[in-house]
DNA sequence: TAGCTACTAAACAGCC
DNA sequence: GGGCTGTTTAGTAGCT
């Protein structure tokens, strides 16, 4: 390795040497001013370009406005100063923020392209922007197109009603069931609106705040009318009445006619605006409800209203706000049906990648097990490190060889606790960083579930180690083992440990002398080995750097974008639940991260408790008669088994555990 | 960038 | 002497 980093050092050295140094070294020093002149240039081009852009598709929006505008007035034929302002709500864009960067017609990018005043990349990714945002145009006109029809032929029926004022119960049959049709347009229409906002939001082509959630929606919903409102939230509540009348017969809907309901009715009320939860808990009592202070929409003092995040002092405070500011009204109908959307996008989100990580999977393994003649594990060491041992690598050994079906080894996929995943199957190469170890896992979880997975798919298990023979040495039966014993251990849990033994035994043998958790010890077998918890727990000062990173790092390694994951945090937060049940996903959530510190304690706390009670020699490392390590004793490392767990428990040096109260409190925080 | 940790490789010694 | 076991050192790389 010094050879190598010799030569290329020396390479290196020659290269600079290579006479580029005092050329380039000139040229360099006569440059810069002509590149800033040159890069000056291109900047006033690019800037000039964009601006003729800007006049022109402004000078186009303004045209169609107008032309618009013209429209409605030729067809509606009267023009009020109200109805102005309306149709000036009406033609908000669907989002402001949508509007700013311009649509550049086919000619002004052929124009850019002319002057090549970008670069590809540039150009790229102003393509990119221009798609999304032609696309964002032509929702918002087939939305505004579609607004005004609707609004037009409401018009026209509002004047029909007027002259037909006494007119037959039939004809006013025929007007609310035209009305019903149109407003299931409008339905409709929201709908794909929000879909393809949602899904624009998604692909980051478009980025709404958590406080704009309702804007667009809002915009669109500005051009309705009160009683198309209520109508429109009738059908969505009837909806839901419909189902309760499937399971609770007799059951009323809300009357949400009435603009003001009675303070006293405030559950309802707010329920009302999560059709879910009223359907759910509106047979609850009240008196319940406010004593437990529990509500879906509030959680540490602040209002989980989407968008909203108010702080209250106290529950009735919150309840207060609740019926003032998210009333019934078109806004909290908008937000409403938003959640709506974002919760079913999730669910499709969720059913897709959990497809696509059974395809991933599927994919791994038939890989990993493919006839080879050089079979190279997944996830393993370098490339440098097979090459260089693969001819004196003994050959794989037989495996138990399950004919490789996609199916059969990914059977943890449909268990709860942590199982293979793209998470432990992460990156190609040598793995610094085991879970096990930075976030103090405990691997008998892991192992347990995917064991038939470890012991037929050659990949490295993302553990350390110390982690493996830590678990070696406490899976057997006297919590020792012999070094050929932990061995045999891997070989046989781990189709990886078939390989390459010189390499991977040597790091055994490493561990176990070089950590002080491992302790040799000598009995009626030869030597043995044995693990010290203590030490085991004490070795790895490592923090877990906060929840939130935690949350940020295991979501990125998923691969999920920042909306989505921020989608799914707040929905996990709202929610207090894992963010995925880890049969689905398996990635080792916050959930089952928090349930593994608890096992860790646990563990932690029971194997001190089993060697402080079995203090049968031979068995018990601690006592250990014939320790090989002579290792200078801190008082504060052996005060026995006693101070074991109450070490595990208020011993400084265990941040771990300082660690997992804090998870857990974050826990409850979600 | 420094410090820590994990991994890999290798040398060496003692024992069977 | 060869293989196994155990110890130690060194270099590299990832992470905080």
């Amino acid at each position: 390795m010094m050879q190598e980093s010799g030569t290329e050092a020396t390479s290196n050295g020659l290269a600079n040497q290579n006479g580029g140094a005092s050329v380039e070294g000139g040229a360099k020093s006569a440059t810069p001013s002509v590149e800033v002149t040159a890069a000056d240039l291109l900047h006033l081009q690019q800037h000039q370009a964009l601006q003729v852009a800007r006049q022109i598709i402004l000078q186009q929006h303004q045209q169609q406005q107008q032309q618009q505008q013209q429209q409605l007035q030729q067809i509606t034929g009267r023009k009020s100063p109200k109805a102005n302002d309306k149709q000036q709500s009406l033609q908000v864009p669907v989002s402001v923020a949508m509007m700013t960067p311009q649509v550049i017609t086919p000619q002004q990018m052929q124009q850019i392209l002319q002057q090549q005043v970008l670069s590809p990349q540039q150009l790229q990714v102003l393509l990119q922007q221009q798609q999304a945002l032609m696309l964002q145009q032509q929702l918002q006109e087939f939305y505004k197109k579609q607004q005004e029809q609707l609004h037009l032929q409401l018009l026209q029926q509002q004047q029909q009603q007027q002259q037909q004022h006494a007119g037959s119960k039939q004809n006013k049959e025929q007007v609310s069931a035209q009305q019903l049709a149109f407003q299931q347009q409008l339905l409709q229409v929201q709908q794909v609106q929000q879909q393809h906002l949602l899904n624009l939001q998604r692909q980051g082509l478009l980025t709404i705040q958590p406080g704009q959630t309702g804007l667009p929606l809002h915009s669109l919903t500005q051009g309705m009318i009160p009683a198309e409102l209520q109508q429109l939230w009738k059908e969505v509540t009837n909806a839901h009445v419909k189902e309760e009348h499937n399971h609770n017969n007799g059951h009323r809907g809300l009357d949400l006619s009435s603009p003001a309901p009675p303070k006293n009715t405030h559950l309802n009320h707010h329920a009302s605006s999560n059709g879910q939860y009223m359907s759910h808990k509106r047979e609850a009592s009240t008196h319940e409800d406010h004593s437990h202070h529990s509500h879906p929409l509030y959680g540490h003092g602040v209002c989980k209203w989407p968008g909203c995040e108010a702080v209250f002092d106290d529950f009735y405070s919150f309840l207060k706000h609740l019926n003032n500011e998210h009333a019934l009204d078109d806004r909290s109908t908008a937000q409403c049906r938003v959640q709506m959307q974002v919760v079913q996008q999730l669910e499709l989100q969720l059913a897709k990648d959990k497809e696509r990580l059974q395809a991933m999977m599927t994919h791994l393994h038939v890989k990993s097990t493919e006839p080879k003649n050089t079979p190279q594990p997944l996830n393993l060491v370098s490339n440098v490190t097979l090459s260089k041992s693969a001819h004196s690598a003994s050959p794989p050994l037989s495996l138990p060889q399950t004919p490789t079906t996609p199916t059969a080894p990914l059977t943890p996929l449909s268990q709860t606790h942590s199982v293979i995943t793209a998470n432990s199957l992460h990156g190609v190469g040598p793995m610094r960083r085991r879970y096990s170890d930075k976030y103090n896992m405990p691997i008998s979880p892991d192992l347990s579930q995917n064991k038939e997975f470890y012991m037929n798919a050659e990949v490295r298990p993302p553990f350390t180690y110390a982690s493996l023979i830590r678990q070696a040495i406490l899976e057997s039966p006297e919590k020792q083992l012999t070094l050929n014993e932990v061995y045999n251990w891997f070989t046989r849990m781990f189709a990886y440990f078939r390989r390459n033994a010189a390499t991977w035994k040597n790091a055994v043998r490493h561990n176990l002398s070089l950590h002080k958790c491992f302790v040799r010890v000598e009995n009626v077998k030869g030597a043995v080995w044995t693990v010290d918890e203590l030490e085991f727990q004490k070795r790895r000062p490592q923090k877990i750097s906060g929840s939130p990173n935690l949350v940020k790092n295991i979501q990125t390694s998923l691969g999920y974008g920042p909306t989505l994951s921020a989608a799914f945090q707040a929905s996990m937060a709202e929610n207090n639940i894992p963010l995925y049940t880890t049969g689905s996903i398996g990635s080792p959530t916050l959930h089952s991260l928090a349930h593994a510190f608890r096992e860790e304690m646990n563990g932690a706390m029971d194997h001190g408790n089993s060697n402080g009670s079995d203090s049968s020699p031979g068995r018990s490392p601690l006592p250990a008669m014939h320790h090989i390590k002579e290792e200078p004793l801190d008082p504060e490392d052996h005060e026995g088994p006693l101070s074991l767990v109450t070490t595990a428990n208020h011993s400084p040096d265990f941040d771990h555990h300082r660690d997992y109260d804090d998870e857990q409190g974050h826990d409850d925080m979600l």
